[in-house]
DNA sequence: TTGAAAGCGCTACCAG
DNA sequence: CTGGTAGCGCTTTCAA
């Protein structure tokens, strides 16, 4: 009846003004003692705080960022959050912004690159301090670098979007691939495949180039017969690896260019019952727990993500100069699929 | 020397001030058609377009949001982004946010609850219209209730806090559990054991909890010396194994509550070369190359995340009435680790 | 040290 | 149909 709150309405948030007049003081001395600035008398500070406790106020942030011009919150575009790859990024830069307070805007994009420019300009809007972007492929991202001469540092990881001279953090493809296709030959391989990712995005192409590079470091031929284009289904691989069996001198090993190219070619030689030596460029849960265990040319996703992280705070921080590419290592972790097959049976002599 | 825009300087954003006096209209007709509101003439509404694409305006946001008190942008809290489980469920509410051209802020927190309420709050200053949450363990989250009161709707996800009512998506934990003991039954074990991840968690003491009932359901005793406690590590787990075959009557098949906790009880089978048949809540990528390939109760986190995200909306949209709370089902995916395994050894009888 | 007041860029309500 | 104008909640001069 009377004008005491009661429990069901959604009552108003409370604004700085609500706590001025609660705590007797002016709008601008609660604004200073939010916002931790020095100068606010001991007993007015005590009065402010009492009265943000009670009244339960909270900044608005959006308030905040129009007047102020920085929104501490940056800005992440991946192409498949649900890719363990991509998630380890997103954790790395969450990682870096979590010590900084900021806050990370994360979008996940499809292949559409229509769609992938349309949310970016949506995130964009939000005027975020900066971007982190694993740039899709085929997207014409050119409209990016109005953005960066307003002002908003961007910095690509994985992979580079073409034509334009960005910050980015990579890893040496190159260099794992060849460093893979050195381990083959080291175990006696003379015929070595590559599984090529069909889509040719970027990452796949340079590890195709550093099997070629390898092949060269050991001296061996480049025989075009032996790569081939897949894509992550079993289905295609199984027909790839039947093809390949067909050849008049066929492959003893595989060199696969990412991730789930390998999952599919292992799942492959399972239904056919091949046993080809595997090396596959990403590392995986279980590779220790296949038969024989998986080797690997391991990249640390989440180092790349605080990698980008640092790079973008570091240009937010005001930093200027040359753009700046990051290209960070590989390792090979070794676990006995490159090996060998003995040349009969798996069955040991006891 | 003169005033002509030369490249060098961050060149401060376009505002609707600026459109306005290029196409030579008000600033109402341009807010009118940027947001798309009709009621204008088409010769202005081409003069506005056209200015807004000389000047590359795009509306700022947070004005927006400031004047009108809606953001497009949900907020979600994970535990683990890094974790596939969450990320697939990110990818779901993705999914939804995306149809209704919303955004979705990410924030990843970790264990620690007080660091959870930080992010949480900080999240929430973003004015955000909704909030999908996985409560983090431990974390008092009894603060909330006040936001919600204040007309921000919420929705729970995979586990519920303690002591609130409210909206939630979960699913059939305890059936599934009990419908791996059914299957474990029905091939033929009668002494099956249960690995628990020492956390508690909610998820992990719901499936323990249907273990209990699927014994219950077909007759098996509940022997409190079959269940053990591990985490994900592989030494844990051979621990608890080789703890488990020296009990009197061992078990012959194992139940395992979640899927970080099957791999780790893989890894430890292969260390210590046993064979005891397994079926694991939640399915993973490699499952089916394991050997034998691995059965496991599947759940969807992605469908997870759109339920999440349509319960949000509806509320969002101004749905009320009670809470509530969606159970999705699971499903037992059979690949033959559950099996009786042969009495001595796997070679087959030629 | 403090408060009043002028906007940040936008929307929505006016009167025309 | 259109433009002027009053704020949304906050920060930041500027005087007091």
């Amino acid at each position: 009846m009377d004008d005491a709150p009661t429990n069901e309405p959604a009552s108003r948030r409370a604004t700085m003004k609500d706590v001025a007049a609660r705590a007797g003081v002016g709008l601008s001395t609660v604004s200073r003692v939010v916002s931790g600035k020095p100068g606010v008398a001991p007993a007015k500070v005590r009065a402010v705080e009492r009265a943000v406790r009670e009244l339960n106020f909270s900044r608005n942030d959006f308030a905040h960022t129009l007047r102020t011009g920085t929104s501490a919150t940056i800005g992440m575009v991946v192409t498949n959050i649900s890719d363990p790859f991509f998630s380890a990024l997103v954790g790395g830069v969450e990682e870096r912004a979590r010590a900084r307070d900021q806050l990370v805007l994360v979008a996940s994009v499809t292949d559409d690159p229509e769609e992938a420019e349309r949310i970016i300009r949506r995130l964009l809007q939000r005027r975020l301090d900066g971007l982190i972007l694993v740039a899709p492929e085929d997207a014409d991202l050119t409209f990016l670098e109005e953005e960066r001469r307003a002002g908003t540092p961007i910095v690509f990881v994985d992979q580079p979007p073409t034509g334009m001279d960005v910050d980015l953090v990579v890893v040496d493809n190159e260099g794992g691939a060849a460093g893979a296709v050195r381990h083959l030959h080291r175990a006696g391989h003379r015929r070595i495949a590559c599984f090529a990712h069909i889509s040719g995005r970027y990452t796949s192409a340079r590890r195709e180039a550093g099997y070629y590079r390898g092949l060269a470091e050991v001296g061996l031929p480049a025989d075009r017969a032996l790569v081939v284009s897949v894509d992550d289904e079993v289905d295609v691989c199984t027909e790839a690896l039947l093809e390949l069996s067909r050849l008049p001198d066929p492959p003893t090993a595989i060199f696969s260019t990412n991730g789930r190219t390998t999952k599919a070619v292992l799942g492959a030689q399972r239904l056919l019952g091949t046993h080809l030596a595997l090396v596959g460029f990403d590392d995986f849960d279980l590779a220790v727990l296949m038969t024989p265990p998986t080797t690997t040319i391991v990249q640390d996703p989440e180092a790349i993500g605080r990698a980008a992280a640092d790079l973008l705070f570091s240009r937010i921080a005001g930093r200027t100069g040359p753009t700046q590419r990051i290209i960070l290592g590989t390792r090979l972790a070794e676990r006995g699929s490159g090996e060998m097959s003995p040349p009969v049976a798996a069955v040991p002599v006891s």
